[in-house]
DNA sequence: ACGGTGTCATAACGCTGTTATACCTGAGCT
DNA sequence: AGCTCAGGTATAACAGCGTTATGACACCGT
């Protein structure tokens, strides 16, 4: 009996079911990310984890859970983008960092479009993101966005709004770019300047009225 | 060669054809909006359109030139709504038409959900958009909205701005509060009033600076 | 009147997601 | 230890999909 993963190893260690779930779900994004969302057939992934069909249905329940996972998946990288986005941006209280989220958000969007047309463009063609995972994934999203806008109002750097509804504007204005620009409708030359004025749309009614020092 | 610009018609009448294409086009547009994306088949749609699976490889040359008509259907019918929505809003060079053509939009996406999908969120499979049908896509919706940017331009009503970059943030902005509601983000608490916020934030910055008479 | 052309329905191919069936393994109980 | 039982696995089948080849038919220009 092999005690690795490597052959079928029927349930030998306690995680060995947590293990090929990974690998399903990894194999299932490369195919997602790498050939688009049509990309996604049950015989396809299974041959390439290394199973047959059925470990879909095992495992997720059949191809409406692994379009759950693979939606929570998505969520997971954008909240990575926007991280990582905001590790490069101001302390908080800035309102630079409302800007930077929207630029990993964006980043996101057009290094991932399939991920991005999964979440939020009905890519797979019966899914529905189930009401919990949706939740999750707007919660993980918003909820940072949430944050940067209150340390803002905090902080005096903003003023007169709400932060749940300015992180909701920032949002809307960001998706907005993210997706018209996965659709190909907004033209290529001057695209990133573009992004840039369009990111800042929604700060600019809440800018602290003093004279800017530069 | 045939004097007319339409293939030679089978069945008696010359508009024939046309209206064959017409009736598929009518049955698939019916399909989609109901029933959603899914349930867009050949054969279905062959068959509630009186024929066989051939009939859409003869009009249309296959799925995805069925799938292009019905992307250019939608893009019809968001004109219509956003015409219909200016229909209802003061005249030329008042901001408020901005306003009217971002509600008219998410009217559309409200309202026909399947076919904005289509448009935006890559709900057919295998299908992207031609260039050209893109294109007229795309041209007819900003279109609409440079016109009336230029308008408040001119009128002085709306300050310090290029008509179409204003026309593309209104886009970018309406376009994200419309996705995101379509795909259940938005929390169903307060949505017109968010939305009507929303669709104000890209005229703040260029209002002008007299004070109001209001 | 006759070949040519384009449309049509039928049938087949390979693919899809899903489900039923049988097998086989490992755990837990007697 | 031997046995039963639950559960993951592979296989095969089913209905449906988009697509394509095939043959019959009606119209066109000659």
């Amino acid at each position: 009996m092999t005690p690795l993963s490597t052959t079928m190893a029927r349930v030998s260690s306690p995680g060995a079911t947590d293990d090929r779930r990974r690998r399903v779900l990894e194999v299932a994004a490369r195919a997602l990310a790498e050939e688009g969302p049509h990309a996604l057939s049950l015989r396809r992934i299974a041959a390439e984890s290394g199973g047959s069909t059925q470990i879909v249905y095992t495992l997720f329940g059949g191809k409406p859970g692994l379009a759950d996972a693979l939606y929570a998946e998505g969520f997971r990288r954008l909240g990575a983008a926007m991280a990582a986005a905001l590790d490069a941006a101001p302390p908080p209280g800035d309102p630079e960092r409302l800007i930077a989220l929207g630029r990993g958000y964006r980043a996101f969007a057009l290094d991932e479009p399939a991920f991005f047309s999964v979440m939020f463009g009905r890519a797979i063609p019966g899914f529905t993101p189930a009401r919990a995972t949706r939740g999750v994934g707007r919660s993980a999203t918003l909820g940072r966005v949430v944050e940067a806008a209150q340390q803002c109002l905090d902080a005096g750097t903003l003023v007169g709004a709400d932060a749940e509804q300015l992180a909701r504007t920032c949002w809307v204005t960001t998706h907005g770019l993210a997706s018209l620009e996965v659709n190909g409708m907004l033209a290529a030359e001057g695209r990133d300047a573009f992004a840039e004025a369009v990111l800042r749309t929604p700060l600019a009614a809440h800018l602290p009225p003093e004279p800017g020092q530069g």
